[in-house]
DNA sequence: TGGCTATTGACATCCCCATGTCAATACTTG
DNA sequence: CAAGTATTGACATGGGGATGTCAATAGCCA
């Protein structure tokens, strides 16, 4: 049988998207685990992403005209959506929903799910 | 000084985008406009879309995890969102908007603009 | 109509993101 | 501890979308 190795680079992005408290980039994983494994190549990075994925610890935000972000599934379970900054191109989550979308539909239309993202400048960068 | 000479493909091509009510991919944009022009080029619907753009008549819809689409920019400007049917990879224009976004901001940060693509089945697919 | 030149389109190239490869390394279990 | 094997990471490759190139073509204007 096969079985999961507990390695420091698995702990350190485990940790790095449990932290984070917004979606990251595959870079920003790279970089913020780098730090407490320095050696951390992308190639794990992409790695472990898939495999945490796979394991539903992880899920993917896929945004437009960008690279997805990641964020732990248990943020992802609770249904949310996000902000990008413009300036630094961090996303962010933001809570609540507009709701009511499916009276938006056209007859005959059926509403799976839905995507919102705001757009503007972050705290940080306002 | 130079100037913008009137062609077959870029008629085609602005009467593909001003007639097919939704957005379209540059797939579907050169698979429509080669009823008109078969001899039609995928460089050129890049080109002529590049072209248009910059000449404010044609706008990029930007959509999560998807290549851009393009509708007319007198479409664009009216404020509205779209729909994605996961069968068929269309998308669709929807009026309407929730509104009041900007309560479930975090303080600092600028909303500036937002995307809602709304996704599932189309009533063809349903 | 003829000539000038913008436009076209087949082809190659680039870019970004992501994945395949494989020898070296480092978990884990006996 | 020692052996077996999952994991790592440098490197090369893949793939989709978009753009560069340039000889041939086709608008446009005198």
């Amino acid at each position: 049988m096969t079985s999961r190795r507990n390695t420091k680079q698995l702990e350190a992005i485990k940790g790095v998207i449990d932290g984070a408290g917004r979606p990251l980039s595959i870079e920003e994983i790279l970089e913020a685990a780098s730090r407490d494994v320095p050696s951390l190549g992308l190639r794990t990075v992409y790695r472990t992403i898939r495999r945490l994925q796979d394991d539903g610890v992880v899920a993917n935000v896929s945004v437009p005209g960008a690279a997805d972000r990641y964020e732990p599934a248990s943020v992802a379970s609770k249904h949310h959506h996000h902000f990008h900054c413009r300036v630094c191109d961090r996303f962010y989550d933001v809570e609540g929903c507009p709701g009511g979308l499916s009276a938006m539909l056209p007859d005959g239309f059926e509403l799976e799910s839905h995507e919102l993202t705001l757009s503007g400048r972050c705290a940080a960068c306002a």
